[in-house]
DNA sequence: GTATTTATGTATCGATCGTTACATAAAGGA
DNA sequence: TCCTTTATGTAACGATCGATACATAAATAC
């Protein structure tokens, strides 16, 4: 069916790759056609028949990105056994992976398209809603604590959701500045020194944070 | 002495302060100078003649964005009665600045260039020592309340001041997302229940964030 | 007055942007 | 073998980027 014509000479998914870590690395705007055409090893001419253009090439490199950097730390949000766990194995698989030297630092759907028109640009609003999604999954996670009753039936889910993960956003910003592991870890600690305010927690032993 | 030859038909202060909006809006790389020349209501050679570059244009701006539209946010921390209110007053006045209906959301300094190359470029180099700046005034702060009593002696002044800065950057992109400023208080409160926690504080009442 | 100095508007510079025509190469179908 | 189909490399498209040359306008100095 899909055997006709002259076969591709490269391999699209390492090629995908390599756009996303340019992407990652430069931002939407800021990764130019050459740029990608020189990290994938391709001409333009290629990029567009197998990508169709620019955008819908970013568009790809976000998926692969979610699908393929972000999963330890969705993934230990989902399976901790408790919500406090889940948020200190949140935040911490982000401080890992905010800092991984062999990668650009920060978060590509934090960083990779802040100054688009943002009722326009498709690209701004692909990532806008990723944030969302990353926003409700904390909620959604919180929510189970509540409906558990790890966590008081009072407790405003939305508030701290919007608050981990607004300090996730700014740990990419952080990370851009160079910051190391434990930088990022002491930022983590702050947000779980929150959370043992808001989750209610009266402490016997004066501090434990993290 | 500088009364010689054609007068500047136009008003320096103000055209500036129309530069500084646009970078504000779209970043350094995305304000292009037809954005600029439009909002100043000059011609590209006047913006040369003024300015020198789009690069001394962009520093100028910031230092202008510096010295008039952060103010309150840090006039607060520095005069503030306790480092407690210093902090909550630091978060609050930048909800308040981040959220302004009539300007650009987020922070100039924190989103202005997140994407250049950090080792070379110049635009990228300022907007860091700023950040490491505030940063530092944040880390000044509390040492002043260990210094004074207020904190103990053991207090993390440097991964607090982290901390904090961290969460202010990521109200940056939480702004640029549309977040109201219920949504940015959200955070702030957030931040300032680790507050608690940091400064050892033993709650009669089980919760008293912000 | 004339000379000098600075600013403005027009028009354009070379470079780069994202994108594509076009001829050729390499595969399967007949 | 010839036709169709798809991919590749070269080369270039129009648009826009940041930045300027140049002639003219408007001020002061003499």
């Amino acid at each position: 069916m899909s055997e006709r014509g002259r076969p591709r000479s490269f391999d699209r998914a390492a090629a995908l790759r390599r756009a996303m870590e340019v992407f990652w690395a430069k931002g939407y705007e800021g990764a130019s056609l050459s740029d990608l055409t020189a990290a994938m090893g391709i001409n333009s001419p290629s990029l567009y028949a197998a990508f169709g253009s620019k955008e819908a090439l970013f568009l790809e490199a976000t998926d692969l990105y979610t699908r393929s950097e972000g999963t330890d730390i969705w993934s230990t949000l989902e399976q901790a056994p408790t919500a406090r766990l889940a948020i200190e194995g949140f935040l911490t698989e982000t401080a890992k992976a905010y800092s991984q030297i062999d990668r650009p630092q920060g978060c590509l759907i934090a960083l990779g398209a802040l100054h688009q028109d943002s009722t326009q640009g498709l690209i701004c609003q692909d990532l806008r809603r990723r944030r969302a999604e990353n926003q409700t999954a904390l909620e959604r996670r919180l929510g189970r604590a509540v409906a558990e009753g790890e966590l008081p039936a009072d407790f405003d889910c939305q508030a701290a959701a919007t608050f981990f993960a607004t300090v996730q956003h700014g740990m990419s910003i952080q990370a851009r500045d160079g910051a190391t592991h434990a930088a990022l870890m002491a930022t983590a600690s702050g947000a779980m020194a929150a959370w043992t305010t808001m989750a209610g927690v009266r402490p016997r032993d004066k501090r434990k944070a993290l």
